[in-house]
DNA sequence: GTGTCGGTTCGGCGTGCGCCGAACCGACGA
DNA sequence: TCGTCGGTTCGGCGCACGCCGAACCGACAC
């Protein structure tokens, strides 16, 4: 079978540092262009380029060229599925977060932030609380979208219902948030959601990171559609 | 936060062929003493030493010593997640299998095998299904097990029911199988069940893989139990 | 056209690490 | 008590690979 040889060439992708960098910052979802990888990871063009090779080749992204850009973003849902799955794996290391800096990150990262397409750390998971609390989701087993839920989707949040037909892709899905150690809304609906606040300027992001901030606009129509009070004060 | 360095780390754990054969062959939930992972990945002892203590002191493994053997086994169901939820990700690639007898060992597991501690391939994927059919488990969002359910595990299979009190593990949990592409029961339930299908004697291990094969006994059982026909002569 | 800029190719450097064999240690059995 | 055996430590070898700079290419702006 040779399987070991196929996980060590999988993992040997992620094993180095630059490129585990790369994808974590490929994890908001969005396409970057190499030159903005190579400075988000202090490393020169040509390494960038050897390192975009590798993980294109290896499936684990997708590049699109247009013009002299190079754009690459993650391969799927799928993939960054995997990568949430390590990093939930890695141990909490003693001493961290260091500097003053990396802790600001850190906490704007666990109050909100996207996991690739839907919404993750204390706001995705307040958001999927509430709907589990008005029945807009049900928790059987993990989360599955009521049929509350489908037309609260599609009414009060304007969602197309075509977008809601069952494809390849799973309607719900529950992600585990690696700061709150909570299940999430992830899936189609969960990437909707997020899709729709953003449109919405409900949610904006932080700079140029993953982390995400609660517009006052926001605040008030979560309020007003699932009863959420007072999100961005606390800690 | 260079969370690049700690994911680059993990995956460096895995990035190794003999140390990815180890972790593969730790997958049956055994625990394996150093000579025999020596002999299987086809080392020298210190070398195998050399990445018993990485991937212990990673986290992945741990060890237990007893006179003067040291076994090792995965450090728990979330360590063997990471591993299969990383086979998935592995694209099938061209040529593969390439062997006689590879191709015989990949058959055999994909028509039954231990996934640590709980079924999988076609035989798990079967017994899941008709757990579905029976009522025993509810297919609402992934997998919940049913109150009937509940009872035909202490009843029908003979489990325990203080085990089943939920604890720091879901009682139920899907597991994605890379060989059927289909949702499989895993957690606590699963886990219970292989382990009453072994100590029945209604599967067996073939040699000492993770590839088991149905018992005579068991195929009645499963029959009676679960109106399951015939798993062991198609394909 | 010319300059700028994003990306690629190539050669070369340094080092991290996977491997082994030899020596050693400690547990067990005769 | 002495051999055997599983495991460990250490020194050393060699390769793989991550990195860079220099040269080059193609797209775009002026």
């Amino acid at each position: 079978m040779a399987r070991g040889a196929d996980l060590a060439k999988l993992a040997a992708l992620l094993a180095d540092e630059t490129r585990a960098e790369f994808c974590l910052a490929l994890l908001d979802g969005r396409a970057w262009t190499g030159r903005e990888l190579a400075r988000h990871a202090g490393v020169a063009p040509s390494t960038t380029t050897e390192h975009l090779n590798r993980l294109v080749a290896g499936g684990l992204l997708t590049e699109r060229r247009q013009g002299r850009h190079r754009y690459v973003q993650l391969a799927g849902p799928h993939t960054a599925e995997l990568l949430e799955h390590l990093i939930g794996h890695i141990q909490p290391g003693p001493g961290r977060p260091r500097t003053l800096r990396s802790a600001a990150t850190s906490a704007a990262l666990a109050r909100g932030r996207t996991c690739y397409d839907h919404l993750a750390g204390r706001l995705g998971v307040a958001i999927t609380d509430a709907m589990l609390g008005n029945g807009l989701l049900d928790h059987a087993a993990e989360l599955a979208l009521t049929s509350t839920g489908r037309t609260w989707l599609t009414t009060a949040l304007g969602v197309d219902p075509a977008d809601l037909r069952p494809g390849r892709r799973p309607l719900t899905r529950a992600c585990l948030d690696w700061t709150e150690r909570r299940s999430h809304l992830a899936g189609l609906s969960g990437a909707h959601i997020c899709r729709r606040l953003h449109e919405n300027e409900w949610i904006k992001r932080i700079g140029t990171s993953r982390a995400v901030r609660l517009t006052p606009a926001g605040e008030q129509a979560l309020h007003r559609l699932l009863g959420l009070e007072s999100l961005n004060d606390d800690q």
